[in-house]
DNA sequence: AAGACAAGCAACCGCAGGTCC
DNA sequence: CGGACCTGCGGTTGCTTGTCT
């Protein structure tokens, strides 16, 4: 694949934006929109390459921006979602509304990053039924308002989650004496969980004594707002895995190791 | 007051994945 | 089916501003 010309060759400006650029750019998406950021700049007047725009728009004129510092639940947030999803800076701002990636991770980099490293590496904590109730609340809050809600907890099969370069056995954990976060976690790990096509939801809430099950008590399994976010027809072929699944999955499994918050 | 250093943040870069033809 | 193009993402850079000495 041949790579585009860069904004220097293409004679484009590069750097900060000028007022005037902003005030053309947001002109034209709120008349034109943008279809094609590639032929925007081109046909609003502006010296940039598309990618520059879409830069510009998505993370500073975009009119539903917040601005201003991080709230200390804003900032929770973005700790307990980076435990859960990792660098997914993208998957991170879907769940905070107003704020963007690119935001998320500077926040990420100059603040939160910095007081984790002062308080040290957090220690897994036994949880009690009660934290684990709390933590399903915060999490079932966090849900993204876009997912469709009504495909039951216990429904899914993981046969399309996408296969791990790892040689777990899932069947080792789908008997549900044996499903615990530890070997769940594993298993999320390992390859088997591509072929697997128990129903683990349920083998996970059946299971006795284990991490999931308090995570999920049979109370909070009968909880209506405790749905899984996928509509069946999606399960068998196309898993939105990036927002879906993913999230959903690692959420789950991730639960019974969580650790405490550090003090900020 | 001025230079050095650190912190914060906007913007860029390169890559990957999806779509179109 | 494969190449070209487009978009989105995460990592990184470098400029600006604030703080310290």
């Amino acid at each position: 694949m041949v790579r585009a010309p860069c904004c220097e060759k293409m004679g484009l400006k590069k750097g900060p934006w000028t007022a005037e650029e902003d005030q053309i750019l947001v002109t034209y998406i709120q008349r034109h929109g943008h279809g094609n950021w590639r032929a925007l700049p081109k046909q609003a007047g502006l010296l940039r390459c598309g990618k520059s725009c879409r830069l510009r728009w998505t993370n500073y004129l975009r009119p539903d921006i917040k601005r201003g510092n991080f709230s200390r639940e804003e900032e929770e947030t973005i700790y307990r979602l980076h435990e859960l999803l990792g660098n997914r800076w993208s998957a991170i701002a879907a769940r905070l509304p107003g704020r963007t990636d690119n935001e998320i991770k500077n926040v990420w980099h100059t603040h939160l990053k910095k007081r984790l490293d002062r308080n040290g590496e957090t220690k897994p904590v036994k949880q009690s039924l009660e934290t684990s109730k709390c933590n399903a609340d915060i999490e079932r809050d966090l849900k993204p308002v876009n997912f469709p809600t009504h495909q039951r907890l216990e429904c899914p099969s993981i046969t399309s989650v996408s296969p791990q370069s790892s040689s777990s056995d899932f069947s080792s954990v789908t008997d549900s004496s044996l499903v615990t976060g530890e070997n769940l976690s594993m298993a999320v790990e390992g390859e088997g969980v591509a072929d697997a096509d128990e129903n683990l939801w349920s083998e996970v809430l059946s299971a006795e004594n284990t991490g999931m099950s308090e995570y999920f008590p049979a109370a909070a399994a009968e909880d209506p707002r405790l749905q899984f976010p996928f509509p069946p027809a999606s399960l068998e072929t196309d898993l939105p895995k990036e927002d879906g699944m993913d999230f959903w999955f690692n959420l789950y499994v991730d639960a019974a190791e969580f650790t405490e918050f550090p003090e900020f």
